[in-house]
DNA sequence: CGAGAAGTTGATGTGAGTCAAAACGAGTGG
DNA sequence: CCACTCGTTTTGACTCACATCAACTTCTCG
């Protein structure tokens, strides 16, 4: 019951892939797997390397990005606590996997995890059903990066991250205050822009009264609707 | 030995999902299937539309396309004959499937196709490794459609193009020449772009001998390499 | 041959990128 | 507690690639 001690405690056990194992078959996992912590900046996978390793995100946020030839950089993905990450039977990483924030991470070597994915067909399924709605949220986020404008695509933005970095609110439908996990280099990667759009897009929806701005980090969302009609 | 008989003739039985069937477990897809036709410009599957189906393309090109509330559309997706259409285990459909020119499906009813998928872990792996690929393929789309000028997007757009549709060839590393089954205007909605600038980027990769261009379809690529610079 | 669709080309406008400088904020040491 | 510094953010002036609007040409197919 040694594996069943470590992951009772984990704040994902019954959210990621590891909620179709039962106790028994947690021990095999956590056999293989490792605990991880990563800091603000650093990379756990680079892209074109070979693939090492897959894992669980417990806490944090990971950035997915990719590169062109000649360095410019875009984030095609964000990665949240009971996320999956990796690859699983691909032997190079596709992408450059690299932490937003301090994380914590439940990391596997690839090749045995794969042997378990085989071996446990629920866990499978789940990834699977999983890796479906992260291809329609890539592609959802193509219609965004190729057609909205730089205000919509920010307005997009906050409503997401407000719905999922949930911070204080004085009220239900009121406005809600939190912190930015992300810089404003870091919102340009994900959102296509460079950083002086994302900035002034920022400030003008300030000044119309739609956000309030604290410091670097901190925002308000003020008026809900103002940003939903962008 | 009927189904065996159905799918002997298939152009696809070895490549898509049914190759990991044999053709005992085959009578049981077949029994669910039914082949259909599309023509040019029709449509198997709308967007927020309930999901009755799954499909294997047997022959032909379908887009897959998103459309944000006020109308500007953008092509997510291209699916060739092998690929799989449709997302299991989902209640609505994420995106509008058309056919870009005459195309046979293999279609079968959603629910059923679900079980079937369940029964056969093989048939499963092989559908998740397909959406890891065609995930990958999205993201690097992303960064395309951010990142990349018009031009470079046209290059790509067009080596992708001569590696898919092999067209004749005199030499093989000689000129390739091919049909567009797409028209000036899809090729925009999957680029993220105008169909004027589309026409333009064309005139100048013409005129810089890099492709030669017969009607409207027609064209060949003549400087693989200047293509590949850009 | 003719009509309608698809594609090309040109003139013009504009949203976002680029370059540059100022303002701000967080952390350090006097 | 304040001065100093480095990194981030904001703001401004300018540029440019692509969109838009519009006219014209070329294909396609009955």
């Amino acid at each position: 019951m040694i594996a069943a001690h470590i992951c009772s405690g984990c704040a994902v056990r019954d959210r990621a892939l590891c909620a179709s194992l039962d106790d028994v078959e947690l021990d095999t996992l956590n056999a293989l797997g490792q605990r991880r912590r990563l800091t603000r900046g650093q990379t756990l996978v680079w892209a074109g390397e070979e693939s090492l390793v897959c894992a669980n995100l417990l806490s944090g946020v990971l950035k997915l990005s990719a590169v062109t030839p000649d360095g410019r950089e875009q984030v095609v993905g964000l990665l949240y606590p009971a996320d999956f990450v990796g690859r699983p039977w691909a032997e190079l990483a596709d992408f450059t996997v690299t932490a937003l924030g301090d994380v914590e991470l439940c990391v596997f070597p690839r090749k045995p995890f794969e042997r378990v994915l085989e071996d446990h067909v629920r866990m499978e399924r789940l990834l699977l059903q999983r890796t479906l709605a992260a291809l329609e949220e890539a592609r959802g986020r193509m219609l965004a990066l190729a057609r909205l404008s730089a205000r919509e695509k920010l307005a997009g933005f906050l409503l997401d991250m407000a719905d999922r970095v949930q911070g204080c609110r004085a009220t239900a439908s009121g406005p809600v205050t939190f912190d930015f996990p992300l810089t404003r280099g870091e919102m340009a990667e994900v959102l296509g822009l460079t950083i002086e759009t994302v900035s002034r897009q920022l400030s003008r929806l300030k000044a119309e009264g739609a956000i309030n701005l604290m410091g670097a980090r901190g925002i308000t969302i003020r008026d809900r609707a103002l940003l939903e009609a962008a």
